[in-house]
DNA sequence: GATGAATGAGGTTTCATTCAT
DNA sequence: AATGAATGAAACCTCATTCAT
């Protein structure tokens, strides 16, 4: 980051933002966003509640940072990992292993989009949504050109739209992780990317 | 139903149960469980606060029945569809285009799920209490044994283990139905079954 | 009574009426008034709630006649053991022993103004209590003249104002009945009034 | 107090606590617990209702401190009075002025009893929780320990077991409370200890 | 006459946000 | 700039009372 070019003020304070992110991300993860109250992250924070509205305008504005700033994070080491190869085939894989590993190691952001309460829906007010689903459909159709370069080169069968095939992978990776953390005994986390690409890669007819 | 044969004051109540949670239904998916004031509920349902009362414990309780009885009847069509035919490659035709038809047909409450979750790409089990997972795991078992009775028959390849395969068809469902929801010009509606089955059917892969 | 002259209507009216105070009285008793509903009393009593208003304006009429109705019991008993002696320490003594029999005999009464709650002052509004006040204080003038004449008749000194006296003597009392109620093993129900009146019969100060 | 040594903010927060509590024991004491609603408590005492929930817990709390923070004031001025004299008849006529004494300067505080218990003649005592009660029967225990250690001296007669003693002295003190508190000009503050004392001292019977 | 479903005022309590210090 | 005491709107829920059946 450039945060070393910032005057040391600045940097403190990007230094704060992040603390008082982290508590929340915590405590919305481990709560649910309406079971946390502000003064709870101040304090977690061991700030004053006062200057948690130097940060952020309101509640729904820390909710906000918190998850776009989450998923910019995501977002980059996705690209990154597909960057990686120029191979179809060998991006996927990148792809698969690389979300797999990103939510392996932040499980609390994860918990916070599964467990933001007991029941279903029990969600902020819509707008963070209309955005992250922009980010989503975005990100799909970088998969979804994947599929699409692979189709071209006679790699893939054409089995699909592009774009639905993207989302289709991404949704079985999410159930693949979304088993395993409900139950890691009885699911293994899926280490190897081929457990999840087994299911496009090979047809379930038999001939 | 046997309501008609229930007492007129009976079958009273039970309409006006049913009237509370429906309109409990549209406000908690248009608005979310924590931005509806039971006040409100009440209001659009046309009774007293204290009426809504009568019926449910407290807002908890009217929103878990609200959830459970849906899911209720969403499970009885998924089993009646299974239940069609023997052939296993039908019963997942039947399944898809049924859980299609339904979700197709109660938009408001699919809507109740996909709120929390859709930002982030997760899909509608996120944020299922305990009950509702518990539920959704056994039904998956469901559906894993007709993969499993496939393997056995010959009619399937075994190209990953049936629990898992039962989870990723529903993912892959899921998947096309959001798309179709958040974008129906885009993406039509898959009346189809074989849009979403086609991806499991054939190998991706070029041989 | 004259109840057996009363037409039957009138008379099963009467019974129904005694019915639902003395499921008040228990309730009451128990759980302090505030702290009863009058569904309660109406499921206890085995009656519509709508029935209870037919015998009973509202909620403090029912506790004022509770009360009242008690109390002229009560007070009936009293008269009836004064009146029955000339002799004024006769007449103190039947009293003393009738105030305590009367009190073990309608404890959950007692216990209506102990333990109206856990704390203190968690009474109703005022009104009731200037009657009862008033009644009390007539009362305790009649006591009062027992004093009065015993002085006249030189069978007591005069140690203080006969008001004073018969309040002083009631005070004393209650005081004997509430030990024994709050703990009954350690204080001894005090069946023989000279345990009382000992205190007002001899004097503490040795000569 | 020491309160002067406290910061000043400390001291300010203090002030505002006993300001609550004197608002709520004006209002209690007036109208009953049940009958104040916590928005009168703050309008009264000038501050918002959310204030009123930083100092305390919820409605109950502050009643509980309200009482017993009086009933710890109260002590202490007895104790205080007990300890002036190592006579036992002036222990005792220091008790009876100390008592009138604090019930003329809590006026309030001492309705908040009676309201409750008056009606029914059933003294202070009365409608105690628990806590309350064992603070009265331990003081009780104090006032017995006199009239034992007078008796030892052979400065009383045994007329009655020392803890009945305790507990009949302390009644006829709240008996003559009560005559003066319901009717000043008829029955006049008992300046004189003597005269709740002359009770005890003097036996009533002529010889 | 009896019923009890329906009412809704009013209670307690929480918590996002402000602003004087 | 940082603080956190104070605010009060608004939430949930109860229950005395009414009135159509």
């Amino acid at each position: 980051m450039a945060d070393q070019k910032l005057p040391r003020r600045e940097r403190e304070k990007l230094r704060q933002r992040q603390e008082i992110l982290s508590v929340a991300l915590d405590l919305f993860s481990q709560k649910g966003y309406h079971n946390v109250a502000m003064h709870e992250v101040a304090a977690q924070a061991e700030f004053a509640i006062g200057t948690l509205y130097k940060f952020f305008q309101n509640k729904e504005d820390l909710y906000k940072a918190l998850v776009l700033e989450e998923c910019d994070r995501f977002e980059e080491i996705l690209q990154a990992a597909l960057a990686q190869t120029e191979d179809e085939v060998e991006k996927l894989r990148h792809y698969v292993r690389a979300k797999g590993q990103w939510c392996r190691d932040n499980l609390p952001f994860v918990r916070l989009f599964l467990a933001e309460s007991r029941g279903a829906s029990f969600n902020i007010k819509a707008g963070l949504d209309d955005e992250l689903r922009q980010r989503y459909y975005v990100f799909m159709e970088r998969i979804a050109l994947i599929f699409e370069r692979g189709i071209k080169n006679r790699r893939f069968k054409k089995i699909a739209e592009p774009y639905f095939l993207a989302v289709a992978l991404d949704s079985v990776v999410d159930a693949s992780l979304l088993l395993w953390l409900d139950a890691p005994e009885r699911h293994p986390y899926p280490e190897d990317p081929e457990a999840v690409l087994g299911i496009f890669f090979q047809g379930l007819l038999e001939a």
